[in-house]
RNA sequence: GGUCUCAUCGUCUAACGGUUAGGACACCAGGUUUUCAUCCUGGCAAUCGGAGUUCGAUUCUCCGUGAGAUCACCA
């Protein structure tokens, strides 16, 4: 009986959550999902120079929003916490000291300023830089207020196993008397990181591929400190448009509050972010939350980085709107009306959306294809102008067309079916072709670029709203 | 520059060493007797280059080339 696997998201709470980000708590998610194991969320905010308030709740918020539920962090508890690194301060004190104890680390006697000189030293002559060249003879005691570092005792070559990524190896040049304490008293994350892991059980470390680099470090602080190591995988990075370089907030990646402000549904964000760098052999391509915790599997998740593809993720989004219950679709688009249909009522609201859903690509979109449901329609002339048929039309060949349909729907019973049989008598008694007429009808009573089906948009619209707009458009002057 | 990694249509991707190299987005054309959209048809479009192994290479190996990551008292 294996014991049940435990994988973690350590997200620092330095700004808004990026795609990106979401993505590094996915993969790690949904695997301890499938497995049955737990999902950890652990802050980890050590560098208080880059700290930012109310991060945490934006993280912890996106999360939720995502429908991403953990078992133990911030807001859960759980036996192994606290879950916030700058809590845990002792727990990194006491491992130090084993470390100190066992000769594997020692005080940094320089000041930041004197390994930087050292370090331009070696580039000037293009050499690469190693702490360790320059490791103190007799190193003071540490008394907390240097930096502590770890001693690499024996640079070798590792080599070890990612699920991702396959046999993964690096020579000793890669290892370096690295810093585990700061000056300030916290832990960096190479050894914070290390001791949570460990302390919390995590069977299964998931992130980006940067830290790809710095795992032989990782695996020799293993080794230093008699600990297990955890399966190690790195997934490739999100790509930024351009495709030059993985996707940052210094590349404008947006953050997925400006997505979900959008209108974009959290179905479609795990689904799109799933998708990038993932996928089940098949040519599925839509994937609910459930069928993602079925089907992924790390051995799947491809090597190579994606580019967010925002027309992709619309197109998505868009199927996802689809699938929804129309009363389901209502709840959620509740914040996007306009104002003007704060009179209406929810059944009117309701058949409206039923009309457009078809159409919606983000949630957002309601409110401007819907105004001409709720408030009198602005005239376009460039609708007339710009359309290849109508615009041929004198302005009293169009009234005129306009007059008879006017006088045929006032006299039509006002349902969908009665409309339509009226629109298409109207086709004959007038001559014109369906492209004339109803685009014509369509945009005296909307004065949209686009609109539902005629006959259901009048039918909805009413009789005398109907009557009415036409009746506008016929008086001269428009 | 050192180290590490990656490489199939414009984009996301599929293909036990044997396929007319498949699907999706986008784009184009047509249909669903009005527009936009949905839906349906069809079309365009790819194995980075060179060696090698093999009867046969997108797939395995090597060398190039290109791209990315990393070399912090950041994570």
């Amino acid at each position: 009986m294996n014991t049940p696997i435990r994988t973690r998201f350590a997200p620092s709470p330095t700004g808004y959550i990026h795609v990106g980000n979401v993505r590094a708590a996915l993969f790690p998610y949904l695997l301890a999902r499938q497995q049955g194991g737990s999902f950890i969320l652990r802050i980890e905010d050590t560098d208080q120079a880059r700290f930012v308030e109310g991060a945490t709740d934006l993280i912890l918020d996106t999360l939720e929003w995502l429908g991403m539920d953990w078992d133990e962090g911030p807001r859960k508890g759980g036996e192994y916490g606290p879950y916030v690194q700058t809590e845990r301060r002792e727990i990194y004190l006491q491992w130090a000291q084993k470390l100190i104890d066992k000769g594997l680390a020692y005080a940094d006697p320089y000041i930041p300023e004197q390994v930087q000189s050292f370090r331009e030293e070696a580039i000037a002559l293009k050499k690469p830089f190693l702490y360790r060249d320059h490791r103190p003879e007799n190193p003071p005691a540490w008394d907390g207020s240097q930096a502590l570092r770890f001693k690499v005792t024996d640079p070798k070559r590792y080599t070890w196993n990612d699920p991702i990524m396959g046999e993964l190896s690096a020579g000793p040049e890669v290892l370096d008397d690295f810093i585990l304490i700061k000056a300030d008293g916290l832990p960096t994350y190479n050894f914070a990181h290390i001791v949570d892991d460990a302390e919390m059980g995590i069977t299964h470390v998931i992130r980006g591929l940067e830290y790809i680099s710095s795992i032989p470090r990782y695996l020799s602080l293993y080794e230093a400190l008699d600990l297990a190591c955890p399966v190690l995988a790195c997934m490739p990075h999100i790509m930024a448009p351009d495709g030059k370089k993985k996707l940052g907030k210094r590349d404008g990646a947006r953050s997925v509050t400006d997505y979900r402000t959008d209108g974009i549904l959290p179905e479609t964000m795990l689904n799109f972010l799933a998708s990038m760098g993932w996928n089940d052999g098949t040519e599925q391509e839509l994937f609910s939350r459930e069928e993602l915790i079925e089907k992924f599997s790390l051995e799947r998740v491809q090597r190579s980085g994606a580019r967010f593809d925002e027309q992709r993720l619309l197109w998505m989004n868009g199927q996802w709107i689809r699938r929804l219950e129309l009363d389901d679709l209502y709840e959620r688009v509740r914040p996007y009306w306009p104002e003007s249909t704060e009179e209406a009522s929810d059944e009117y609201k309701k058949h409206v959306l039923s009309l457009i859903k078809d159409r919606l690509k983000t949630l957002a979109e309601v409110s401007m294809m819907t105004r001409y449901f709720f408030e009198e329609p602005t005239v376009d002339e460039s609708l007339i102008s710009g359309n290849k048929q109508l615009s041929k039309l004198t302005d009293d060949e169009r009234r005129s067309i306009l007059k008879a349909s006017h006088d045929a729907l006032e006299s039509s019973e006002w349902t969908p079916e009665a409309i339509q049989e009226t629109l298409n008598n109207l086709l004959e008694t007038t001559g014109e072709k369906p492209g004339t007429l109803f685009s014509l009808v369509r945009i005296a009573t909307t004065w949209a670029p686009f609109s539902p089906q005629l006959n259901d948009t009048l039918a909805l619209l009413g009789k005398e709203k109907t009557l009415a707009r036409l009746q506008t458009a016929i008086t001269p002057g428009v």
